[in-house]
DNA sequence: TTAATTGATGTTACAATATAACAAAATCAA
DNA sequence: TTGATTTTGTTATATTGTAACATCAATTAA
């Protein structure tokens, strides 16, 4: 994992991660004909904007304001499409949705989730993923999908809690 | 972890488990003062008897029929003091409850979830603990919990595809 | 170019899951 | 017993997510 890509990094510019994100959907997208139409896009646009999970009913006002209709099968249709397409993440113990941040390949779906900012940020680790699977194997279960979510305390917040 | 506790192995003897389960709870209670009410032991012993995870409003018929008041604040009030005690765990990509298989020392939340049967199973593995702390600690993340939701196949039902 | 087909969105209604708030009852501690 | 505390009952409502069908847009076939 490349360290700029992790959200509470110093090095992490945001506004530069999110037109990056909407560029590799599009592209993503063209190549494996499907439409990223103009509802898809703002709504992976929203999510990625907030580094904080978002929930469904959160996303709806934007919408109103962009003229769309905003009932809520909009925006769940709109994320049923981005989470086929591999672009953002249900997380279920906050019922909310998160952009991808490698979506050109199949990735695990784990997170690390702040409980003081509430920030979450992709956990991609091979040997999480490989104890998984072992611990699994050992009792005969064979894997199809894994969920980990972790939470915690971002550095950030580490950091704040030092300074006072 | 003892095979013998594994839901999904031949060993396993599930009318003793819940039993097993029910005792072992109202020993912890004593231990701890508080108090195992009718209400709570009832929604404690339906999870239990059934391996696949229960949902809280699957739950409800069952307290109505047993003279208890069947609105969801009851249910949802016996299943935070389960959770609390640690006597049973929610699995939020499932909305639904479990039995913790040993509520006598913190432990993590990690399941097998058979898409095939349903059933889930605790998967107690200190490598996969491990291996999650190692990799949040990397990116100077401090874990407090963490909750895995794990898909897959269970034997059994590898089991019966092989026979058909 | 039009008609037919498909895919996407609009719209209404509702299902499923969960909690707030306050009243009544049971239990505990003095 | 009495007062304080905890648990349960009860009503109402919040939050999250879907079903079903109508409409509109884009693509394809005639």
């Amino acid at each position: 994992m490349n360290n700029a890509d992790v959200a509470f990094l110093p090095e992490h510019d945001h506004s530069r991660c999110v037109t990056q994100a909407l560029k590799e959907a599009a592209e993503l997208c063209r190549g494996r004909e499907q439409r990223l139409t103009p509802v898809r896009e703002l709504v992976l646009k929203l999510i990625w904007q907030s580094h904080k999970p978002l929930g469904a009913y959160e996303i709806l006002p934007a919408l109103a304001e962009a003229g769309f209709n905003s009932a809520p099968p909009t925006v769940y249709r709109a994320l049923d499409f981005l989470q086929e397409q591999g672009l953002v993440h249900r997380i279920s113990s906050l019922n909310a949705f998160i952009g991808c941040s490698h979506p050109e390949h199949q990735c695990n779906n784990n997170f690390l989730i702040c409980t003081r900012c509430h920030s979450a940020v992709e956990l991609e680790s091979k040997a999480v993923s490989k104890a998984i699977n072992t611990a699994a194997n050992a009792v005969g279960f064979s894997v199809q999908t894994e969920a980990l979510e972790v939470t915690g305390i971002c550095p950030n917040c580490q950091q704040e809690d030092n300074n006072l």
